[in-house]
Parts: structure tokens; C-alpha cells; sequence
DNA sequence: TAGGGTCCGGTAAGCGCTTACCGGTAAGCG
DNA sequence: CGCTTACCGGTAAGCGCTTACCGGACCCTA
């Protein structure tokens, strides 16, 4: 009763070499396809190891290789509505992530994702925990300051996502200032819309920040009435977008003829915000949004909007980070061109016939 | 020039330890909260560790420790399509990941996850080699055969959402048969059907295979005229919820009043292919989904379906997981129960009133 | 003041793997 | 037939951390 089976308790490379007959040097050479072992070794060592089913533990790998294989990739989570369904912030980051691990699948990476709340205390707490499970850390928008970040790169690589390149890090985002003077000269220019609004996001987002000035400067540029200010401020989540245009009216403002919204979660809100007042989209206001997140082309009307092409900003953040963590260098701001999808929303008529699969 | 600075190359707890003059030992002790330090090294331990922000290398821990605090999940991404921003799939599995993450979170878990695409080969090596970075393992529906599961079962603790129990791994599933039943009840009674159809899943899926038997059975007692067959068979796509509804009207079908969808992607397919028809929801044929993706609320008309508590279902399926980590036992099988969401889909009145947040 | 009990904190082993280094065997050559 | 060269494969060190074990310092009691 010594050891009739085994001594069970996970499989290591000893079992292998057992097994086998030769030593753990020759497993881990086989494994790694290192040297050149004879073939009858070889074999022994594969048939053992399919025999037992065996896996290398990652945890010993990474010690010995100094290489985890894995990209962390940290991000905020809604806010105390996750439990009940609530969909804001999801698809966005998502499609992103998705992105990522495409990418990193190519490298053999896997990802270590995270979330924090938005009001969770010890963010720089929790991140650096992440950081010490993952060989190097993609960050989406507004994670960190960027002496947090300064103080994190020298720990592990950063990308940042839809942020501002720091001195330790590097940004990829899409071309905001591009997208948002497509959609003004669009509006502007091919349906003559003379008023304008947007309605922002986060205002502590670099995003937004860029799409808010492009605005601007655009619709001057056309020469068209623009209305901005305070009560233009939203936040990127349905909610936010609905409470502008609730606002405005309540306070008996006239809308523009055309809004431009911030992303397309904010374009969500407004047109339930006007449906609720008998406004119609677009015969009395023209809606646009921002990201072209799958659901965009289901409203109604269907929205017209600026594709982001999501998941290849994930695909590149992830290379981007993957050159870092191999020592290779490379540029600060990496910016991915975007396409403007015209639907419905902005007053083009029915656009099926383009958009039918 | 020989260490005017540091040795720079990741920091170690020798560093620290050197930093604070104490031994490795007492830098771990600390850090781990473990036996009782005296105030002073805490604090000098401490001072070092804020000073040369140092972070613990999650791989040598896991090593020592036996223990990763990663638990890995995988699922089938789409198809070719992944890279056109397709919404297939997306929402249903990533709702489900959040959960799981929100779970492990607060365990001092993280999530690893990795994706196969559906023509992928090899689909055992990459979950084999996620199993070795990880404590365990959540499969999504179909990710692998009974036998398989066995077989990863022996290296690390299995859990599957949707599937079947077997006798290496817990399952963690919604109730499928009681969410049919009370949409067949609330078409075939509440609304007075007298045909009804169902647009099945993939024929593989044990969550369909449920929903199917589920149907016929309910829709018998209460005496509907039932369609099924193999011209009813969908994959859980949009796509695949539109061509049922092409063929068999280009068959020269009758449709059924009511269309029962195996899930939300299937019903918003559907409803689709009934439109380019001219065919009227729910005036001419009512539709119902299943699941409630975040999508569901914005289609046109509203989509009356049932809810799954996805989150949950991630947040249990992590905890089942967690603890059979820890050697805990359990049931084999866990259900979470559904709730009949009715929005105008099916037939009822306009539902904002209910559906206003 | 000596003996015993408590606490702290240091030393060192070991987690599972990779790989530098080295010794042994076989093949090649003169 | 003896020596060189090549090629495999084994031994052992070390990756960064946790923790069992042990020894020293200090305090209390007699």
C-alpha cells in the first residue's frame, strides 16, 4: 500500500522522466524542442507524457523562463448597476478585449483581465497585483494618473488604451479628430444641418477631450452654430446622455438641429431621451454616435456613427505591448485610422440595401 | 560605476530586505501578515517596499504558495467573422465572464482567459496548456466531450456552464425547462395561441436539447399545435434564426402565430427576416427569445424574453470552482432560476411603464 | 543570579522547471 | 588500433518566494 498506483499529487516532470526512463533534463528538452534529442527519446517522452496526461505548471515555466506569457489587462466595471443587467460600458470594452486576446493568442499569450469598480478604493493596489501575475499591463481609459503609471512602468511595459502616451508608456487609440470632422462635415456640409451640439464624455477623458476640440473647430470651420457649455456634459453611459437632453429641455432650450454624441452609448440615451418627449430622430433632430458598437446598427432609427475598429486596437495594443516586453522599442502614440458608417439617424434615407449582410 | 545605483534587472524581496536590514524571511512575513513582527520591522519593511514600490513575482508565489489565484476560463469565439465586428455570441459570453470575474475578485482571484475559434484544431492543447497557469478551469457550453473533461479533470477542477454534470466536473446551468414553460404558458394561454413554433439552438447544445423538450412537452398540455423539425433548426446565430425563417417561408410555408427562439441572437435574426418579408412582430407572428442580453430591450418591438441571471451564473459558477479548489465538495449540478421578462414582443401593450428604469 | 519560557527573526530547504556544463559513448580518421 | 570530434543526455544550480526549524535575546521567577 506504499505506492500501488501512485503517489498522486499533480503530475511533475519527475513522473515524466520516470516513466520514461531518462532524466527530467530530456522531458523539458522534448517538451521545448530544444537540443536534439534521438528519436527514440523523443518518443518515450511523448508517449509518458500522453500517458499521463501531463502539463507543465505555468507557475514553475515562468520562475525558471523569467516569461509569465501573460498580459494583464485592467478596466473599470460600470458602477453599482452591474448586478441588475445594466449594459452601459459593456460592449465597448469588450469588443476590445476580445481584440487583445486575439492577439495574443498569436504569441502564445493568454489574458489576465481584471476590473474595478468605480468606487473601489486601492485601484493602485489591485493593479500591482496584476502586475505581478503578467509579464506586462494594458490599461483602458482613465485607470491611472500618469505618475501612477510612471511608477508602474518600472515594474512592467504599460500600454494604455484611448489615453495620452506618458514618457514610461505607450497609448494607442483611434483617430478621434478624423472621425468626429467626418461626422460634422456630414452634417454640416452634406445634409446642411446650420446647428450643431455635442454631447461630451467624461471630461477627464483624453477621448473626449480630442472629439470635444475636432468638434468644435470643424463646425466652425463650416461656418455652423454650435452649442456647447455645461449642461452639454455627459458622461459615456446611456444615463448621461438621457439627462442632458431631459435637462436642456427642462430648461426650455431649443435643440439643435443635429447632435453629435460622444460615443454611441450617449447617442442610446438621447434618442430614448426624445422619444420620451415626441421628438422624432431624425426628422426633428439628426443623432450621431461614436464606436459603432454592435448594437448601434439595431436602433431605430439605425444610428449613424464612426467605427472604431475595436478589436484591431486591441490586436494592437497587445502587439505594441508584446515588442515592449521583448525589449523592442517603437512609437509612443499609435493611432488607428476609422470609417464613417452611414445609417439612418442622421437623415439619410433607409440604408439597408448597404448594410444588408 | 559598478552599483552606483542599483543592479536595476525586476526587484527581489532581497533587495527589500537589504533596503530595510532585515532578512527575506521577515520581508515575507509582513508582506503575508504571518507570524507577529515587531512594530518597528513592519514598519521598516514597509518603508522599503513603498520606497522601491516592489511587488511580489506572482510566479515564484504561485510556485512556493501551490496555489496561482487565477482561475482560467475558456470559450468558442464566433467564427471567420470575429474581425468584422460581428455581434454573434459576444454579448451572451461576455455578460457571464464580468460575472465570473466579479466572483473571483472577491477571493483574490483573477481571470485567465483564453478563446478557440471554431476551426481551430488543437482545442485540447490550448485548454491543456491554460490548465497549467491556472487553479482551474470554466468551460463555456461545448468546449469539450464528456471524455475530455475527464481527462483535464485529473489535473485541475473542473467547472462547465450550460453543459451537463459529469462525473469529473460540476455544471452550473440556468432553469431551462421552467423559462420555456412559462413562455409556452404565456403565449399559448395568457395570449391564446394556437400554433406555436420553435426555432431551435444547436442541436448539440445540452441547453437546447432542454429548451426543445421543454417546449413540445408545455405546448402539449396546453394543447397548441406545435412545429418543429429539422427546417426549424437554428445554431443559436442571428443568422442562423433568419435562414429557418427564409427557407421556410421560400418553402411555401405557414408560419405559426408564435415563434419560440431558442435564444435572444436567434429571436433578433428572426425578427429580421420577418421584416425584409413585410411581416409584422407581434401583429402577424409574435416571437419571444431567451437569456435578456442587453440588446434585447432596444430591438423593434422590445423583445419579451427570458432572463437569465448571467452575472450570477459567472459569479456561481466561480464559486463552485473555488471551492473545489480548496478540496470542497457540492452539488454536481447547480441551477439558477429565470424570470419571464414581457415587453411587446409577444403581443402585450406597450411595457415601457414596467421597463422604465 | 541562574534556569526556564517567550518572542523574534535568521538560515536554509524546497516548490517544478530550464539550461549551462560536463562526462561518456560512438563514429571518424590517420 | 589509438586519438580526435561530435553528439546525447545526465547532474545540478538557480529562478523568487514561503515557511519549518532553530538559536539568541530578553523577561520573569525563585
Amino acid at each position: 500500500m506504499a505506492e500501488p498506483k501512485k503517489a498522486k499529487g499533480p503530475l511533475t516532470i519527475y513522473d515524466v522522466a520516470n516513466r520514461a526512463g531518462v532524466s527530467i533534463a530530456s522531458v523539458s528538452r522534448v517538451l521545448n524542442g530544444q537540443g536534439s534529442p534521438r528519436e527514440e527519446t523523443r518518443e518515450r517522452v511523448m508517449r509518458a507524457v500522453r500517458e499521463l496526461s501531463f502539463v507543465r505548471d505555468g507557475a514553475a515555466r515562468a520562475l525558471s523562463n523569467g516569461l509569465k506569457e501573460v498580459v494583464g489587462v485592467i478596466f473599470r466595471r460600470g458602477g453599482e448597476q452591474l448586478l441588475e443587467g445594466e449594459d452601459e460600458s459593456f460592449l465597448y470594452i469588450d469588443v476590445i478585449n476580445r481584440g487583445i486576446e486575439v492577439g495574443a493568442q498569436r504569441r502564445g499569450f493568454d489574458l489576465l483581465i481584471s476590473s474595478v469598480g468605480f468606487h473601489d478604493d486601492n485601484v493602485a493596489g489591485r493593479i500591482a497585483a496584476l502586475a505581478g501575475k503578467a509579464d506586462g499591463l494594458i490599461l483602458h481609459d482613465r485607470m491611472l494618473s500618469a505618475v501612477g503609471i510612471a511608477r508602474l512602468a518600472d515594474m512592467v511595459p504599460i500600454v494604455t488604451l484611448a489615453g495620452s502616451p506618458t514618457p514610461a508608456s505607450i497609448n494607442v487609440r483611434c483617430d478621434n479628430e478624423f472621425g468626429i470632422r467626418a461626422l460634422v462635415r456630414h452634417m454640416a456640409i452634406d445634409h446642411g444641418y446650420r446647428s450643431l451640439g455635442y454631447v461630451s464624455g467624461r471630461s477627464d477623458s483624453p477621448d473626449n477631450r480630442t472629439r470635444a476640440r475636432a468638434f468644435e473647430s470643424e463646425a466652425a470651420a463650416g461656418g455652423a452654430d454650435v452649442d456647447v457649455g455645461p449642461m452639454w456634459e455627459g458622461n459615456y453611459s446611456a444615463a448621461g446622455g438621457a439627462n442632458v437632453i431631459e435637462s436642456l429641455l427642462d430648461a426650455g432650450k431649443k435643440l439643435p438641429r443635429a447632435i453629435l454624441c460622444a460615443n454611441d452609448q450617449t447617442a442610446l440615451g438621447v434618442m430614448h431621451a426624445l422619444g420620451r418627449r415626441g421628438i422624432r430622430v431624425p426628422e426633428d433632430v439628426a443623432i450621431t454616435g461614436f464606436d459603432d458598437v454592435p448594437v448601434a446598427r439595431h436602433l431605430h432609427p439605425p444610428l449613424t456613427t464612426i467605427r472604431q475598429p475595436m478589436q484591431e486596437l486591441g490586436a494592437t495594443a497587445f502587439e505594441v505591448l508584446y515588442s515592449r516586453i521583448n525589449a523592442g522599442a517603437g512609437d509612443a502614440d499609435v493611432v488607428l485610422p476609422v470609417e464613417l458608417i452611414i445609417r439612418e439617424s442622421c437623415g439619410c434615407g433607409n440604408a439597408d440595401a448597404k448594410e444588408a449582410k
